[in-house]
DNA sequence: TAATTTTCTCTCACTCTGAAATATTTTCAC
DNA sequence: GTGAAAATATTTCAGAGTGAGAGAAAATTA
């Protein structure tokens, strides 16, 4: 705060923040919002016209007597976000504007037999095919891109992906930044499902919370204080490593679904999918299931010490398979415990989590790029345009 | 960041950070270390002395040629903080300045019969005691006093003080904070003896820290970017509650002193303290050991998964007992299952920990008293003189 | 059509900062 | 000893920026 200068950028930055939040609002509309005096919403807003990043739109129909307001519009088409959810099967492209309106979405089977090189090639390619037609000059992009395996703190090395094992290291990573305009970041595909539901999902009003991923195998994202905590190997998380009894189980073997599966095998059990097992009432498959409960109950202890979490949302693929019955019967389970347990509830978004998280990463970076104060942007709840993803016809 | 009277505010408060972390400054020093102009330095010092925050002391000696600079000192005696460590048997009490320094320590045998508002009428009058030949009439005080039990993030309710039961609830805690002039926090003892390692012990280069403290119990306290966490209802660490063994064992039933002692009983085997079992070389003793090093293992890997710390730290009595060969095993023990071992180190200010986290917190509060910007007041790395109080004849 | 109300801009007094000039005090070199 | 050099502290001044309030513009109401 040394500068008077300072002050000015500061005032912008919390106007800005809360014109990227969407909604409709006037230099009045600014003024009540920001606290600001209205000459300073006056000048600030002047500079962002000379800036181009807003423009006057129609003026505000109150209904009140008075001076209509000329509402000020971000120009959205100045900035694009591309989420992109890299998993194991399916890869997911998502693009917004800068106020995440106007998506578009792809999805495709992931081409895992191709090297690091030209998976990065294809992905680069898919990316820049989803905006080709927004040829505006000076437009800013940020692409964060959610990976199945853990990211390490500086954003490059990748470790731990036992599903896409080409992306492990650093060459897929630099050869996809490389081959990308704009800033590209990575990160975990489960920290990012968790980063959709803290946004858009079923945790949008949680503080802390925990997202379980339950398909192959198992992971978890945490958030505390609503930032995601990867740790500095991406190692935060992994729960799936968590010891549950003395004969060396761990979460993951009994909780993923190759984990069951083998359990189901090895009990003799015939199955197509994991799923099959949750509904079937033979003594062996119950011995299974009870043992995924337990896995899954000294999971949730463990979440329930380490972060108190007002939320754990369940997701992955398995989930589904978690009925109220045993979510109660979960948190009884923590109960006889410990004090207190946290709600538990399934995902809202369900295979979009991860897209839309990485999409609301890439807008905060967008917002960050226009020189909005980083708390600040990471803290604008921009609305994002979801209800034709959502709806059952995705695509 | 609205008015341009915000500058001086923050102006004002960088300096006094500075003023406060101790040493010897000039006012072309103070330029230097923050950052701000001469002219600045010139005119926020003066404030500070019509104040009386600060005077004009001796002039700094430096060798070299030129004018000398007058060093500005902190009027220390504007504050007192006081930190109390409220043990199941022993109370300690540590009060220092404004800087952290002149110390003065009792101790004294926790009147553990007393009900709570004896005990809280008890505890002020102590506290009192430590300051009462302090006659300065403009003097701040603030008091933290860390607890045996879970604090509520409220600040007032305790729960789960089995060692001190009189405390629970809120009745001990309100009664406390009449009695005391200033402002009064409480903490859980465990979390404020991490907060004294992170300051001025074994944790004080580390961005995020676990502590064990293994005594009667078995307790944690976390600290993630250097800041102590304890959830909504002080559960955030109870790494006792932990499943162990198939057969309903917890972390604490295996790991603490009581714990041990009913395993040792149970095993027909004859020791005076947990201590003994340690050095026991009998099968039965060394199964017990053996199980507490699997517990503790398992403590471990969650911690480590939960938090990824770079550091955790051995405090209690039964730590002492834990030698270089075991912690070696405990790390191996970790690495088999993760790709990654905090470093374990054993506490370095032993029973004095919790006393100078809560005093570390006490100055925290003190320096936001005196307007300093909260996050700049945490940040402050205060040297306590703690020499006289390390030195074995601590009293 | 005039009064009222609301939006937005313009002017002005005020605060605060940093750069530069100045005063002061010290050491160093001869 | 004395002047030069150097370091500290203060003073002055221009510049940047804010908020209050006046004023202009545009709408509703009577």
């Amino acid at each position: 705060m040394a500068e008077t200068a300072d002050a000015r950028w500061a005032n912008r930055s919390s106007l800005l923040a809360v014109l990227l939040a969407g909604g409709q609002h006037s230099r009045a509309g600014l003024t009540q919002q920001t606290g600001l005096s209205a000459a300073t919403v006056s000048r600030v807003v002047e500079g962002l016209l000379d800036e181009g990043l807003v423009r006057e739109g129609a003026v505000l129909q109150t209904g009140r007597r008075g001076r209509q307001g000329v509402v000020i519009e971000v120009a959205a088409e100045r900035g694009i976000a591309v989420g992109v959810d890299l998993g194991g099967t399916t890869c997911r492209f998502l693009a917004t504007d800068l106020l995440g309106h106007a998506p578009r979405y792809r999805e495709e089977p992931t081409p895992r037999h191709l090297a690091a090189d030209d998976l990065a090639d294809w992905l680069a390619e898919r990316v820049r095919a989803l905006y080709a037609d927004s040829a505006a000059p000076d437009v800013l992009r940020a692409g964060v891109i959610g990976l199945p395996g853990a990211v390490a703190a500086d954003g490059l090395g990748v470790r731990g992906a036992t599903n896409l094992p080409q992306i492990e290291g650093d060459l897929f990573t630099r050869r996809v930044r490389r081959a990308l305009e704009g800033t590209v970041a990575f990160g975990n595909d489960a920290d990012l499902a968790l980063e959709g539901e803290l946004r858009h999902g079923a945790a949008r009003t949680a503080e802390t919370a925990v997202m379980f991923t339950v398909g192959a195998g198992f992971g978890a994202g945490v958030a505390v204080d609503r930032h995601i905590r990867g740790g500095p190997t991406g190692l935060v998380g992994e729960f799936g490593f968590l010891p549950v009894d003395s004969d060396d189980h761990t979460v993951e073997e009994l909780v993923g679904a190759e984990g069951l599966m083998r359990a189901a095998r090895d009990a003799g059990i015939e199955v197509v999918t994991a799923a099959d097992l949750f509904v079937d009432s033979s003594p062996a498959a119950r011995a299974v299931i009870d043992r995924f409960e337990r896995a899954l109950g000294v999971a949730l202890i463990a979440v329930t010490i380490a972060y108190e979490p007002e939320l754990v949302v369940l997701g992955g693929r398995v989930s589904a398979s978690i009925d109220a019955a045993m979510t109660t019967r979960l948190c009884e389970r923590v109960r006889r415990r410990l004090p207190a347990c946290p709600e538990l509830v399934h995902s809202e978004l369900a295979d979009l989590a991860g897209a839309l998280g990485a999409v609301s990463r890439g807008l905060t970076a967008l917002r960050v790029r226009f020189d909005v104060a980083p708390d600040a942007a990471a803290a604008v709840r921009a609305d994002l345009e979801l209800s034709a993803l959502l709806a059952p016809a995705a695509h």
